[in-house]
DNA sequence: GATGAATGAGCGTTCATTCAT
DNA sequence: GATGAATGAACGCTCATTCAT
């Protein structure tokens, strides 16, 4: 099921040339360099290590192009985490809407969320690290897509309890922080460890089966 | 049983006065005022954007005083968790000693957890939130204090299973991350959110629930 | 033959205009404009009472534009030791082969010497006295340009005693330190004091009697 | 004649104790002990890199104490200077007035000085080194300790000029500057370098032999 | 007198951002 | 649009000096 370190997750490294210059570039295919670099290099040095002329230096722009697409480097974290997640989410309503079981759409969630840490770990590594940051270094900012992939989850629990097929007695305000938290920190663990201790397909299996039944072994559920 | 902010995470704003000075400090109560500043700063504005003379405001000592106790900036927030950290593990420590069962000592760190939170929320900020850029900004850092965390938690999950009050099947190294997952994220929802959706001691009662019984339906196990 | 103080070491103080930027600067006339900026407040001040932003301002740039240029502070001293010391000794080299005597190369050696010093009093302070202390404030600087310096000193010496002109007898490597020392000491007298005792054409024929014929008199010698 | 590093340059390295405090410590024998400090971490480090509290920790004092017996770091120095002179000062004039030849005062001089630079390799590399420093980063100082050694010089000259030993035509403001910078030289190139490539002793005969005749062949006087 | 913890002015350096070309 | 040299505000850290003990 999960497939490692894909091609996707090798940056093009499209280096500057002095000699070819830029070849019939489409209008954001520039800004879309960037986003990609930025991903690199907030991911291998966090995002207040990192420096603007390093993404620059990535996306092999000058570093003065960057402030053409984004208005500073807040903004460029900002519109990563925007641009990434819009499409992470469309992903997940596609494969969410493939089912009207809530258990199936749990198990969905779960395996999505962790391929995606497997595609792309760097874009893993800096929305779990650094879009805990933000609501520090920017106060006014409010992740609203984080907010609506939360949204996505809490739908989900909802759903689970209006057909029966979660407990009722769930608050799910508190149970979609769980199920995050969970996947959260289990990624942030394997994206930010050299030798992997467990398959994420491995990881998948064994969330959803504590979020689905918990811990307690069955014999102590019975009494 | 959450008693929610206490003056203790209000700072002393002991400032400084040229009339009297150092008014018989014992050896390291400077220090501690140091790291009280620096906890408060640091969760105020996040270490990166924290300077060293706020903390030394804070503390109400001179910007070279934090120098005296600290080599760096950095040391200062490794300082802080490995200080902070000890005292938090010795209690969770005394604490699950007072019982045998997996499923009361489940409970306990779940509780003692969430109470830490609630009474020193500033605290809780800056371990959940800094402590995960600490591997980035410090890559040498292993954070030794926080691994002795999770290794309480997964002491409690392999007693667990070793009595049969928790399932045989379970991966402590995955288990260990999804209970931790599942505080923290809660924590971090909590501390940073101005009105209290609800209560620490509510969020206890539902994340126990879930990662004992899962969120399936108790109908669902049965067939 | 010696012209004091000229203008070239007056510097321009070309200020910082917000209006009028970036006056087509060559690639490298910065570089030079701050060069000439740290002679003279090297000269003025010192190396170590030398601010960088001093410099900066001397030169006509903002602090930061220096660290295009240089690596440090320490780096803009040895550059500027570099720099002056490849024209300099270019010049001796130019001179000193127009002649075969070794009486005459030492001549010109120590008339070019002091008309060094008299053109630049500025640059010749700071390489009389920033050079001692070089090897003390970077351990692993080892002047190379001042040894290639030293080096024609004792080609000078080394043909005189080949062709006969200088005693046999003497220790080229003691030499050229007496020769050096002699010129140095005067050097530095000179341009660090107010009211000149003695013009430097003066004191080139008194360190050339000396160092010719010593300071006995002739008829001492005779028995 | 000459005898390097005697153990007078072993500092005598008289730690900190906290069970034997200062036994009997007579009036300046601390202001000694500074000043013994002062020569070796000037030497080492050079007068800016050296901390005051280096100073302290080699002299076995506490860093306050520094400021009861001097007033700042720059009149640690100059009082370094001047005590330091000023016994070296007394040395010379002893042993010049032993002979009323010019001759013999001008090879004493060579002699001590260098035997100076041989016993108190670091006292010799500071008042080298430290002193050119000297009149830039003080301005007021005159160094009349320095002004008075060069007395001494000058004073040979003149006896020399006036018992027709030394060439009449001589500028004495000019030979002894011309003297003491053959010496000075030599003696800090002797002192900072690793493997000596010569014994002070030839040097001191080689300087004088220079000085004396010069460096032109006997035969080339004769016409 | 002696101590050494505390002070805080001062400075080297970085790097996000600008703007003339 | 694209560039990248230039800017200068900002800040971590040092260390000479002080002074309560």
């Amino acid at each position: 099921m999960f497939i490692h370190a894909p091609s996707f997750t090798q940056r093009p490294r499209r280096r500057r040339s002095r000699v070819i210059a830029t070849p019939r570039t489409d209008p954001n295919e520039k800004r879309r360099r960037i986003l990609d670099a930025a991903v690199q290099v907030f991911a291998a040095r966090g995002f207040y290590n990192a420096r603007v002329s390093d993404i620059a230096k990535e996306a092999g722009v000058a570093d003065g192009t960057i402030y053409l697409y984004f208005k500073n480097k807040d903004d460029l974290l900002i519109s990563l985490f925007e641009d990434r997640m819009e499409v992470i989410i469309a992903d997940f309503r596609r494969k969410l809407t493939g089912t009207d079981s809530a258990r199936d759409q749990l198990r969905i969630f779960v395996e999505t969320h962790l391929q995606m840490v497997a595609d792309q770990p760097s874009l893993a590594e800096v929305l779990t690290v650094e879009l805990r940051q933000s609501s520090k270094f920017m106060r006014e900012y409010k992740a609203p897509k984080f907010q609506e992939y939360l949204g996505l989850l809490e739908e989900v629990v909802e759903r689970g309890r209006q057909t029966g097929e979660f407990r009722r007695d769930l608050d799910p305000r508190i149970t979609r922080r769980v199920l995050f938290g969970a996947l959260d920190e289990v990624s942030l663990y394997w994206v930010s460890t050299r030798r992997k201790p467990y398959t994420l397909e491995r990881a998948a299996k064994e969330i959803l089966s504590i979020c689905a039944t918990g811990v307690f072994s069955a014999k102590e559920l019975k009494p």
